[in-house]
DNA sequence: ACGGGTTAGACC
DNA sequence: TGGTCTAAC
């Protein structure tokens, strides 16, 4: 029963990456154990403070029990009168950070999914064609050797594990870059598949990586508690449950139409391939998100004086970071989606409102709408616990004329170049609120904004241009087919490539 | 030991 | 399409 998979997947996984990002921000020691606090709970414990017994369930209290040398450290705080009880968090601290590290990866790697905020798949399958080398068993041996192997070691004058051995050297190759170049550690698995690639990122952390061959997946599944496989951790795992197995080669007992009849025909599928290491889903281009939320559970506001307050509040965040979007995404977002809880009711329901466009005054237009929808809806009713925003359904900007332009014509001298709504921009509707990009509507250009702007923000900037850039030049080698033209983007590929020169093939 | 804020994707 | 539900971090 070949598995017939010769891609090479990693899942790259920061390690407790909240707070290796406070700890960078900060200059913290390494061996210093750090917490980051929201509110009264934790939502991050690097590992220093894990191996003194903090959980992620802790209270703020209990952390400086158990630990009194713990540094805790807040997540940023948004508020519009300073020191009011109406204020919510902000991740933009942490947003910021792995802008920076999917900027790296994509240097490196060309099919980067982001998967979530501190967590990628690469594959690497192409990159490993190209690096070949014409090298003996035990050479090739030792470019996995910053790789923990699962099962019984690796053969490499097998093709897979040859493959994946050269998949292991190009991660630790990335991972080390991100270390040196940001301060960031993270852990890794290396497979043939996304699944099992997600499995290894978790075997050994922090800062280490994992290596899974095929002749290690069954012996894998033997010992495998099935809840751990992505997408089994839930409500189908706990159907599964019901069956009374606990390890996925338990599940391999059943056969295709016994799994059908209890489970849909599709989920069934999904089950019989995934517990034996078998996963075809492909690694998906995409390093932007494609939804900004904006929310914040309530204990109960009684009227529409405090409701609109946090809708201020959610929009204006929502607000400026749909304005930063468009700089470096060159997008705009279609849809705003309502979602809240009302007390009564268990769950929570959403309306959707079309996004007010254009720049000027969007804020209030934003406020009016949501205003008067909620008023008209019934389901709304007090109190209410819970409010979000989301930002959907983004559509990529027309080119932007005016800088193409002034390379075309070159800068005709009396011609506009303050525009109008310059004055109506600035007094601006959200003063408390981060203003970074508020204020002068400057064109869209990083490098000119990087005098006003403060050096990390225009840096962030700049990356982001950079980063778009990217993202346009490997779209477009997609589009021109998978196979010979390809080889277009060679030049920078350089530093992975560089560091062992590739067999000319 | 399930809590707050986010994201993505499937389903009807 | 819009709205809900699930799963994950």
């Amino acid at each position: 029963m070949a598995i017939c998979e010769d891609r090479v997947i990693a899942h790259v996984d920061l390690d407790a990456f909240y707070a290796q990002v406070e700890m960078v921000r900060l200059g913290v020691d390494e061996e210093a154990p750090l917490c980051v606090q929201q509110w009264e709970g934790v939502i991050a414990v690097n590992y220093p403070a894990r191996k003194r017994g903090v959980t992620r369930f802790d209270k703020a209290g209990e952390v400086k029990k158990k630990c009194p040398e713990c540094i805790l450290v807040h997540v940023e705080v948004l508020s519009e009168e300073q020191e009011q009880p109406k204020a919510k968090v902000s991740l933009a601290r942490y947003r910021e950070a792995s802008a920076r590290i999917f900027k790296l990866i994509l240097r490196e790697i060309e099919r980067v999914e982001r998967a979530s905020i501190d967590e990628a798949y690469l594959d690497l399958t192409d990159m490993v064609k190209k690096r070949r080398g014409i090298r003996d068993n035990d050479e090739n041996l030792s470019r996995a050797s910053d790789s923990i192997i699962l099962g019984e070691g690796l053969d490499p004058s097998r093709k897979d594990d040859l493959s994946l051995i050269i998949g292991s050297e190009i991660t630790s190759d990335l991972r080390r870059m991100i270390r040196e170049e940001l301060g960031y550690t993270c852990s890794a698995g290396v497979a043939h598949n996304k699944t099992l690639a997600k499995l290894a990122s978790a075997m050994n952390k922090p800062n280490c990586q994992t290596l899974v061959p095929n002749s290690c997946v069954q012996g894998l599944m033997e010992k495998l508690p099935f809840r751990k496989i992505r997408q089994l951790g839930g409500k189908l795992g706990g159907e599964l449950e019901a069956l009374g197995v606990e390890t996925a080669a338990q599940v391999q007992c059943y056969n295709l139409e016994e799994l059908s009849r209890r489970f849909g025909q599709k989920d069934a599928h999904f089950v019989f391939d995934i517990v034996r290491g078998i996963d075809r889903s492909e690694v998906v281009p995409r390093s932007k998100p494609k939804s900004m939320l904006a929310a914040k559970s309530l204990s109960g506001e009684q009227d529409w004086d405090g409701v609109n307050r946090w809708l201020r509040m959610l929009a204006s965040e929502l607000h400026d970071r749909m304005l930063f979007d468009e700089e470096v995404n060159v997008r705009e977002a279609r849809n705003l989606v309502i979602s809240f809880k009302s007390g009564s009711v268990p769950r929570t329901t959403s309306k959707t409102l079309p996004m007010p466009r254009g720049q000027s005054n969007r804020l209030e237009r934003m406020l009016k709408e949501m205003q008067s929808l909620l008023r008209n809806t019934p389901s709304f009713s007090f109190p209410i616990d819970f409010l979000g925003l989301t930002a959907t359904n983004f559509e990529d900007k027309p080119a932007d004329n005016e800088s193409i332009n002034k390379f075309l014509k070159p800068s005709a001298p009396g011609s506009h170049q303050a525009p109008i709504e310059k004055v109506q921009a600035s007094k601006n509707e959200n003063p408390g609120i981060k203003k970074w990009l508020l204020g002068p509507k400057a064109p869209p250009d990083p490098e000119k904004q990087a005098e006003e702007l403060s050096q990390e923000t225009a840096d962030f900037l700049l990356a982001k241009k950079l980063q778009r850039d990217d993202d346009i030049e490997a779209s477009r080698q997609y589009s021109t087919g998978k196979s010979g033209r390809a080889q277009l983007k060679k030049p920078r590929r350089g530093t992975i490539d560089s560091f062992l020169q590739k067999a000319p093939d």
